[in-house]
DNA sequence: CCTTGACTTAAAGTTAACTTTAATAATTAC
DNA sequence: GTAATTATTAAAGTTAACTTTAAGTCAAGG
């Protein structure tokens, strides 16, 4: 029962039709914005109002996050693509293909730390000198995305 | 040049330390203290005094944050040991196997995204209906540690 | 006309895991 | 004996990625 006609423009999605579509909730998509991940368009009184390729790069962003990539490196990337242009098909391979690396990188290191958990099954380990768990040789981190108060050590 | 004999006992640890010898700031044990992940004994004037046992303790701690399990975890995990015993090999082995597993599913996960990632490469996807880097059929989250704002969908 | 429901903004709150600050006390070094 | 470290506490600040709140505007239906 669903009757929203009275737009203009019947091919901008409103900020509530994005939201739904997308998968996220409204105040996601202004922060985003303020953010400078996505933009805007305004109606006369104000209300925004997206283009249908904002839900492809809505969902870009959303592909990068679960790959780990923090939000200001997610705009860094979308910043090079032409003034505010829809992400085209090989837009997005340029994209996913800098992002793959950062992809292996953490499954590499995680894959190595399991190892070592694996090779310290009931070994009494973590002994100061010679565990290489608690040795790690790897300074590099394997943390995900998320707050880490500006120091990943 | 180092002199610190006056210590009436001279197998305990400062918190500064035990700060340096297991790699990370005075403020963090001090941090943990207060979530209760370790605990100290008090000299006559109030100054923190640590067992031996607290470095490999530590060292435990360490190591689950980089499998990523939440320091509230960890917590939770290092309270099953009878009151505040410096964990043994086989109580090192019952928590690294449970930790273990959600370090493989969180590897899974990653891998996962990583083989949907290349199946994409120059496809021009992310279509509405069929990519399947958009339609995550794996609601569980690979979000390592960190603030999530508690909804980690 | 009036009531929902969706939209607007700025500002403050949330969570995790700490760090920084401030003000003070105890130790150690010379 | 005094200066320099190191310690103590509580409280506030930091970062990321948002959400919630407050106070109000706009749109659609009856």
């Amino acid at each position: 029962m669903k009757m929203r006609r009275s737009n203009t423009d019947h091919v901008t999605l409103t900020i509530g039709e994005v939201a739904e579509r997308a998968g996220l909730a409204t105040s996601a998509l202004r922060f985003y914005e303020s953010r400078g991940l996505i933009r805007s368009n305004r109606n006369a009184s104000g209300h925004r109002r997206y283009a249908r390729g904002m839900l492809r790069r809505v969902a870009i962003i959303k592909v990068a996050q679960r790959i780990g990539i923090p939000l200001g490196e997610i705009a860094d990337a979308l910043s090079t693509l032409p003034e505010g242009r829809t992400p085209t098909a090989s837009d997005w391979q340029r994209l996913s293909d800098a992002w793959r690396t950062g992809l292996n990188e953490r499954i590499g290191t995680l894959t190595k730390l399991r190892d070592q958990l694996d090779g310290c099954i009931g070994c009494g380990c973590l002994s100061l000198e010679s565990c290489p768990l608690r040795n790690p040789a790897d300074v590099a981190a394997a943390a995900g995305p998320g707050a880490r108060a500006f120091d990943p050590n």
